[in-house]
DNA sequence: TGATTTATGTACCGTACGGTATAATAATGA
DNA sequence: TCATTATTATACCGTACGGTACATAAATCA
């Protein structure tokens, strides 16, 4: 309640919106959105539940982020630059495609493991489920899908170190470590273990990058 | 309607129960709830979705089968037993890992994207997203993922052929085909083609069955 | 100060939810 | 035939759903 006007106090009442300010953070209260429904699904989640969480009540929920719909919209970009960003951005670390690799895996482990949230993954589990009853999330996780194969390609195109396995396409070596992540994000939601899951990161990269 | 009493009616009239027999098919019944469950999740299906889809009411559902829960677990194993078992049954049909690997990809993706179902998988998906919220079924999935880990790796220890990468443990070969299945369900739920689906099983045969 | 603007809190809207009570129906057993 | 057994169909139960009307509170503008 206080944090967001102690911060829009020190804005000198300068180009501060005409009415009463609003008591809470937009963004931390998303952060909230976004635990509930990867806990609870989208249709598993009511708004009681996530007005509850965000500390907020129902009319402010509609003035900011529109309806339940539009909430998870954007639940799910803040979780791809929150937490997906985290996973991905191990990529960045490395310059070697195979270190770079293997943290982006380690990464993804401990995004699905997480103590304090959810596990699995809100992308690849919740909103892939909702988006059969749902075309233009169907088409945005489509897209998502498409421009994560593309920047990992980059990253592993940009790095070109003496490591790589030589003649590997960059894209094809982006596509099949993202779809790694694919199977570690359902195995952790499907109850598997920290073990089970760096097995399967450790025996993918035994094929992705032969000694 | 008509099918159970007729198929029953050729029992001689003998061991038949005693009160007004069922006037429909259970397993008939069950496959329209998997279609039910597929396309809409476990939460966003309702009880007036199941028994319209299923032909019965709700009574019936209820005496049957239980509770809505109780459908949806009998639901999966009965998706197991058939949409995801043909895929399965795909890796028995050939003696030579390499090409049974890759028939159970083609068998995976044609399930993920088959006319009259919806896209993807009910267990990679929709029962793994409900799993956070119910432990029993978390434990059920847990187990048949690990069921399925160990049946295709024995298949793979069966076969044994000159062909196959000399040294590749079947465990591992196994979990690793599971986990890109995993990949091809969640892409194509979320609204791959299966252009793309193809491009990832033929990548990852690249790798698993080096030349 | 008083008018205006925006956010908040409460209380409510109509509807749909999962689940069940009840009575009619259709079979068996004696 | 008639009691018994199980399933069917209908109608309903209390509750929770997503969403909103309305009055109050807190800020700016003039």
């Amino acid at each position: 309640m206080t944090s967001a006007m102690d911060a829009e106090a020190t804005n000198q009442a300068r180009d501060r919106p005409r009415g009463r300010p609003r008591s809470f953070d937009p963004d931390v209260a998303l952060d909230a959105a976004v635990l509930v429904f990867w806990e609870k699904g989208y249709d598993g989640t009511s708004l009681t539940d996530l007005t509850s969480a965000m500390g907020i009540n129902r009319p402010s929920l509609y003035a900011t982020y529109g309806n339940k719909r539009d909430l998870f919209l954007r639940a799910i970009d803040r979780y791809a630059a929150t937490h997906g960003g985290r996973a991905f951005s191990a990529l960045r670390l490395e310059s070697d495609n195979r270190i770079a690799v293997q943290r982006f895996f380690e990464a993804s482990i401990d995004c699905a493991l997480a103590d304090g949230t959810p596990r699995g993954c809100l992308i690849n589990t919740v909103a892939t489920d909702a988006a059969e009853s749902d075309t233009e999330l169907r088409d945005k996780l489509s897209r998502m899908f498409e421009q994560t194969d593309a920047a990992i390609a980059r990253r592993m195109a940009a790095n070109q170190t003496s490591y790589d396995s030589s003649s590997r396409d960059p894209e094809q070596l982006a596509q099949m470590a993202h779809s790694v992540t694919h199977s570690i994000m359902t195995r952790a939601r499907a109850g598997a273990s920290r073990k089970d899951l760096t097995e399967v990161a450790a025996s993918f990269m035994s094929v992705l990058f032969p000694v």
